[in-house]
DNA sequence: GCGCCGTGTGTCAACGTCAACATATGCGAT
DNA sequence: ATCGCATATGTTGACGTTGACACACGGCGC
């Protein structure tokens, strides 16, 4: 800086004026720092910047590592909302539910230099109790538990579900299976519970729900188990992974899908969409609900207490996989 | 700092050292050091560090958002190890290949604090020409060009392509037919040019490849132009998704895959074991080359000079998607 | 007894930036 | 003519840390 007030003949304060753009600067005075700047190829010093300021200009984001296709989706939303705001992002990788892992994410974080903290891990896992969130650092919660004292931004998890499981009613099936996910997982519980209440509301069966990882491989598992029950004619996989491990155990057995089971899954999966058969699935919007998290947290940042966000949509995309049962 | 110092009677040097467990510090003293840290709940303050020192221990990467799902994983894998080596991660998104964004990305990275930066953009995307990369900040690129003068690490792509044609044609089939990936895509020319070599090498006929964009969408479009070919008995998608594609229009047609058509896939998707059938792939491990990523990349840093990182090789998985051809 | 070295601790300055304050000029209003 | 105000620029100090240097003490070899 000081050679570029030097080259341009200023002081440094009006430098960081014309970086700035704050306060008075003469019109040619600005030209001529500019120029200066460009010919010395001057940037300005972040770490310099956040040692004054006190603000670092960085989002820290804790996630679990190998994370779900949606977290991925919703981290990369993050990232592209806080670039647009000027933020910078830093990741922090959770490497395992462990719990002194996600403990230490922490100490690392609060090591680094972050304004704010977006966890990305799902409530239940992350038992707030056992972890301390650092005092004083704004924190927003993505797909995470209503109960905590944070803000938190979430798809409207019971909404997807019931969409659903009326479309599979509504077709004429008489009640509907239930492939949940994982027993700890917030997201899990609520769509879970979306689907029991929408089946309850109707006065219907509720068979007992099944319960997977998340994983197509666990889904595949949950519809061997599905293949012993008696009556099955429509399966709602709270994720499109386990629901085509449902399709591959009922394919595998002779069953065809549509024709014997039809089948939806959750979260919208491009390539759901060229399965054969194609899937019917609730779409998500993680890129909303990234943008929406960053939003949130730059409110609180700024002073404007925590402010809750709605809960993010989702559209039923109905496609081959399902159909009216055979009579 | 100074109240640590003034709770535990001694000099900020003191504490400083202390914290970085550098030069002497009487036992006794360090534990009072120590306990008043404790007390005080003292973090170090990495602006003030980073100002200091001239380096910011953070990596910068550069990637594409709704990026495929190798690059999340290598993603994910530069994570941990960056976190392992006391590395933060700052995630630097660009938004399309357009190549003023990429610039921007740059653009953007000089003003954040970052010691090295890791580029995980296919290289015939990122025209090295025409954007600069910052002179002195170490680069190391991922899933690119060989002929850049900074190292790279990638995935050994000829070799995995060489064992799916090779398996396809071991097991009976008179050639291989390919859906590759974009024209502009360095993996993808990498993949094509090693399955045009393995059948040359054998002396048999190269079909024309078709092309994709690696979404399954776009292998479904290839998939139905193969209809119309004459004796399609084998084809080999440049990834995973594509080939679900493929197997979908060639069953929308009612041809059976294996029986009529054995498809290969490249990636290792872990959901393509739960496909129906079960998609015989090449199975990369991306969480290798995010580590080895970071490995050079701090070499690099530690004045090594550019360190050349072997290729990462792959592993065939034979699944019930390839079958030998009916006579 | 003297100097030297290893150990333990303190003082000072500097990293690059910017808020606060001080200074200077010109112009319109009184 | 004087004052007040908007504009334009410079000076100073502080943010928290650590490298360089200085100082102090005790033990060892000669």
């Amino acid at each position: 800086m000081e050679d570029v007030a030097r080259e341009a003949g200023v002081s440094g304060q009006t430098v960081s004026r014309v970086v700035n753009a704050r306060g008075y600067v003469g019109a040619a005075t600005r030209v001529r720092v500019e120029d200066a700047m460009q010919r010395l190829g001057y940037r300005p010093n972040s770490a310099a910047r956040a040692l004054r300021s006190g603000r670092f200009r960085t989002i820290g984001v804790i996630m679990f590592s190998f994370s779900s296709y949606g977290n991925q989706r919703t981290l990369d939303a993050i990232a592209v909302r806080a670039a647009q705001m000027g933020y910078a992002l830093t990741l922090i990788p959770v490497e395992s539910s462990a719990r002194d892992t996600v403990a230490g994410a922490f100490r690392r974080l609060e090591e680094h230099a972050v304004d704010g903290i977006i966890i990305v891990i799902e409530a239940h896992q992350l038992d707030e109790a056992e972890v301390e969130i650092p005092e004083g650092l704004p924190v927003v919660l993505v797909d995470s538990n209503r109960a905590s004292s944070h803000p938190y931004v979430d798809t409207d998890q019971a909404q997807g579900a019931r969409l659903a499981t009326e479309h599979l009613l509504d077709i004429g099936h008489e009640t509907v299976w239930h492939v949940a996910g994982p027993a700890k997982s917030y997201s899990a519980e609520r769509r879970r519970e979306s689907w029991r209440d929408t089946l309850e509301s109707r006065g219907l069966a509720v068979p007992e729900p099944l319960s997977g990882d998340w994983t197509a491989e666990s889904g595949y598992r949950a519809g061997v188990q599905l293949l012993d029950e008696e009556g099955v004619t429509a399966v709602f996989a709270a994720n499109d992974q386990m629901a085509i491990g449902v399709v591959r155990a009922f394919r595998e057995a002779g069953r065809d899908i549509p024709g014997d089971v039809s089948v939806v899954g959750f979260d919208g999966l491009p390539d759901a969409a060229q399965l054969w058969p194609p899937l019917t699935t609730v779409q998500q919007h993680p890129e909303r609900v990234g943008a929406l998290a960053v939003d949130a947290l730059l409110a609180e940042l700024d002073g404007e207490g925590a402010v809750q966000t709605p809960l993010v949509g989702t559209e039923l995309i109905v496609r081959e996989s399902t159909a009216p049962p055979r009579r």
